[in-house]
RNA sequence: GGAGAGAUGUCCGAGUGGUUUAUGGAGCUGGUCUUGAAAACCAGUGACGCCGCAAGGUGCCGGGGGUUCGAAUCCCUCUCUCUCCGCCA
């Protein structure tokens, strides 16, 4: 969430920068709201003080076997009154804090002002879009026909969205998701994690994706448990309510886990394959870092992330979203896009983010340098480090032959047990 | 799921209504001593948040609520940890 002291200095700032994302809000009522509360805060604090300065005259008193009859009546006036200016102080507070959590990151100057993904700008490009000397077939035609992907069957156990892989189709699955977590841990130095894949609602809060986008997410009945629609969710708030030390900065993490998203919204939208699943395997990259180097951990993590897709042999392209293209909590965001040629266009497979101190400030998680230093919030990023299944997805139809069967590329092999390739 | 025990400052660990507005130790910082270090001794140091220009004030003893003029201390409730029993991949 955003400073509720910078929102008072400089409210100015605050709306020119949602104004760019296309969000309006009322900063009057915070400011009003903010201003109340301070107010009361001043005025309970006085009677406070006078509570405790009293209370020791009634000890001493009493130790004295003076009278305290009177002292003690007006006190009970005292802590009448103190108690009803708290519950208003607490009241006041929760506006502010509802306020507050509803109301997205700033974008950094960086980021060019646009109003949605067609305002998006390219920053560079990797390989060239795959050329065919065939008609290409989508992954899910090439999927059935070799029978390593089954949409049908799990439409009948679970419902629309989720797919049975099988054979090599899921050791392609299980292959590329380990080699994702080999390479970012033993190549690019991450420590690798494996997360609960529900977490409750204050870390889904503190992460950003409630209270917002209560639909986007599938709650467990009678709990107070969410499934993850990202690693980043349990990763990030690992370190949540902590103070790390600042000599270990940067931390970096590497998590594997499956991922679940209701989609609402999304109706009618790639409704076939891969592409949008209600449950989809992806490994994500998570760092937390002092604000100083922030903007170039962006830049090295969205290269470790990339450096899968070149290891894979798979053409994409880096974009760096607009203003009005940006996720609720990220202050930059550049997407990867993989070329799949059923869409003839790139397509998403990893958006890597800077959410500067937004997620740090909502989950609490500061760090120290030195035994004296003040406390002060960590920058915490992340990225897709890359969504497994659209990876699956990519390959199938990158690496398609005229034949029907799919290359596997080679840098995947080891990991196939030697397979090179898939064929009926 | 059942029974019991526990949660206090960086750590260990006292404290069961009013000079505890948290005892004591360890640690940390500085000093004395020493060629240097260790040890010993002396002094200092107590998280973090909020209000305030500041001085200072205020809150905080797992979380929340209550009783009281006054709560780490009493009551209710929740969470987590440990031990035992049951069940279980």
């Amino acid at each position: 969430m955003l400073d509720a002291k910078f929102i008072r200095k400089d409210p100015e700032a605050v709306r020119a920068g949602l104004a760019k994302r296309n969000t309006k809000v009322n900063l009057d009522l915070f400011l009003s709201l903010d201003e109340k509360r301070r107010e009361i805060i001043r005025k309970a604090e006085q009677l406070k003080n006078k509570r405790n300065t009293v209370s020791q005259e009634i000890a001493r008193r009493k130790k004295e076997k003076k009278d305290t009859d009177a002292i003690i009546a007006e006190m009970q006036q005292v802590s009448r009154d103190i108690r009803s200016m708290d519950e208003e102080a607490r009241e006041t507070e929760e506006q502010l804090n509802n306020i507050l959590l509803t109301l997205p990151n700033l974008p950094h100057e960086s980021v060019p002002v646009g109003k949605d993904d067609s305002d998006n700008e390219e920053v560079r490009r990797w390989g060239t879009p795959t050329q065919f000397s065939f008609e290409p077939k989508a992954h899910w035609d090439l999927g059935e026909d070799l029978g390593i992907l089954d949409f049908g069957t799990a439409a009948k156990v679970t419902g629309a969205r989720f797919t049975f892989y099988k054979g090599l189709g899921t050791r392609l699955e299980r292959s590329l998701f380990t080699f994702m977590m080999d390479l970012h841990s033993m190549k690019h130095g991450y420590t690798e994690i494996f997360p609960p894949f529900m977490v409750n609602r204050r870390s889904m809060i503190g992460t950003g994706q409630l209270p917002k986008f209560e639909e986007d997410a599938f709650k467990v009945e009678g709990t107070d448990y969410y499934l993850i629609p990202t690693a980043e969710v349990p990763v990030t708030n690992m370190h949540r309510e902590q103070i790390l030390d600042g000599a270990q900065l940067p931390i970096r993490y590497c998590a594997y886990s499956a991922c679940f998203r209701s989609e609402a919204g999304a109706a009618g939208r790639d409704t076939r394959g891969l592409i949008r699943q209600h449950q989809f395997n992806k490994v994500e990259l998570v760092k937390f870092v002092k604000p100083e180097t922030s903007y170039d951990e962006l830049e090295s993590l969205t290269n470790d992330a990339e450096d899968v897709l070149k290891e894979l042999g798979l053409p994409y392209r880096v974009v760096n979203l607009c203003s009005g293209d940006l996720g609720f909590s990220a202050a930059k965001t550049y997407d990867l896009e993989v070329w799949l040629p059923s869409y003839q266009r790139y397509v998403e497979i990893s958006s890597c983010s800077n959410f500067e101190d937004f997620q740090a400030r909502r989950a609490d998680i500061k760090f120290r340098d030195g035994a004296k230093g003040k406390p002060q919030y960590v920058h915490t990023l992340n990225g897709s480090g890359v969504a497994v299944g659209r990876t699956v997805a990519a390959i199938l139809e990158n690496y398609q032959q005229e034949d029907g069967s799919v290359i596997i590329p080679e840098r995947l092999r080891p990991y196939m047990g030697g397979i090179d390739r898939i064929s009926k």
